[in-house]
DNA sequence: GGAGAAATTAACCCGTTGGATAAATACTGT
DNA sequence: ACAGTATTTATCCAACGGGTTAATTTCTCC
């Protein structure tokens, strides 16, 4: 048995073995959710034992919340780094766009964390100390660049930033969370190449020919020949 | 004990019976996924056995694909009754709008149970044969009002009627399935009246804005008298 | 009014699951 | 090298949950 030989490997890790819990439990809490993750999969997955979940973690709750916590510091954290302040206006709105649409694509388990806990009605987020206070500076970034749009011209109209952000996270979330559903009924692969590429030229379309009232370049349902055209079309 | 006079009430009624049975499952599915989901609940709320679901329906699995079908086959039902044809188009769309969302906030265990499957990548629905039929002509209906859009110029470009459709619905399932994080994240209450009449608001207004190009009541950000701030401006 | 089918109930079965107990093993400082 | 602590493992179990078996009641139609 090469038992031995592996087991030394991360023999006596606490801090590995605690990633190496959280990282599992986030994989199973994402595809089962929280009722039907299997405390002992996480286990089996992390390399573990039962045991340790909860000489590390705690219950199966707090493993949970544990997850759910990690997840949010990940985004807020890279969304941290956009910097939309030195871009233009319509410039910064469509990195937005790009960077919520290809975080999403990028972490799939947090689309599915979140469905879970709204599922439960946030009942575990509540509880949270340490979410609360992330409560981003995120907002004020983007009402920053509302107001610049709406100074320099760009912008025909200032939207409460709340709304706006809620309107671009759920223009790529409900695509992503939904495709399963939305493939079967509209018959078509949400998920290959081109469709997202469509997909995200809409969405930017969409919500830059509203705030300024160019529909330049708005939705680019104009199919070209062959290549994925895509593209938009100026009216 | 009025225990007899009760059981009088509904004795030997198959047809109410199943229908009581879905009823409850739905509530259940809704409320807690599936593998939440506990199947003597199910029983007790529906005033039944367990036995009961399986005789009339089968067992979970095909009980939870029944309420799902049931769920699917209401909306689209719904939405045939639209006759979007008869309205010039930038009322079309808007009157699609505000039926997405009031259906939306009428059935909530809607978009429990659209989350839910979702989480379980469709598995389930993908073995409906009953829901891949009602494909409704629902994308056509949307297609002849852009299209009429277009030629009329209300509308600066012509969109694809699925995207504008996924759109529509995902500006107003995000907001309202992931009402209880967003709460909790931006420290507001999403489901007060005022903030739902915003929301509906800034959805019509960001979409036909982005449709027509005219700003003109983009977003009604600008709110009328006391209330508070937080109002937009018309730019 | 009674035979046979349909509907309903009560009781049980048995694998699973979250969690707990206690023992073993590795590491630390002295 | 040894006492004490931190980490890991091997088992156990009580509760639960889905599903089944078999008996009981109610209806229907003759």
């Amino acid at each position: 048995m090469a038992k031995a030989k592996q087991a030394q490997k991360w023999q006596r890790d606490p801090e590995g073995m605690r990633l190496r819990i959280l990282e599992a439990a986030k994989q199973e809490f994402s595809a089962h959710g929280l009722a039907g993750a299997r405390v002992d999969r996480i286990a089996a997955k992390a390399g573990a034992n039962k045991r340790m979940l909860y000489y590390h973690v705690g219950n199966k709750d707090e493993l949970y919340l544990a997850v759910l916590e990690g997840a949010y510091d990940k985004i807020r954290s890279e969304e941290r780094g956009l910097d939309l302040e030195h871009l233009d206006p319509p410039e910064a709105i469509r990195r937005l766009i790009e960077f919520t649409w290809n975080y999403f694509l990028r972490n799939p388990e947090f689309l599915s964390l979140l469905q879970t806990e709204n599922l439960a009605r946030a009942k575990h987020l509540k509880k949270s100390t340490k979410v609360k206070s992330m409560h981003s500076p995120f907002v004020e970034m983007i009402r920053t660049v509302v107001r610049r749009g709406v100074d320099s011209g760009d912008f025909q109209v200032a939207v409460d930033p709340v709304q706006l952000y809620i309107s671009i996270a759920g223009l790529c979330f409900f695509y992503l969370s939904n495709s399963a559903t939305l493939s079967v009924i509209f018959g078509r692969d949400l998920l290959d190449k081109k469709a997202k590429d469509e997909r995200l030229a809409h969405m930017v379309g969409l919500v830059l020919a509203a705030l300024t009232g160019q529909s330049v370049a708005l939705i680019e349902i104009a199919k070209a020949p062959k290549s994925r055209a895509a593209v938009a079309q100026t009216v």
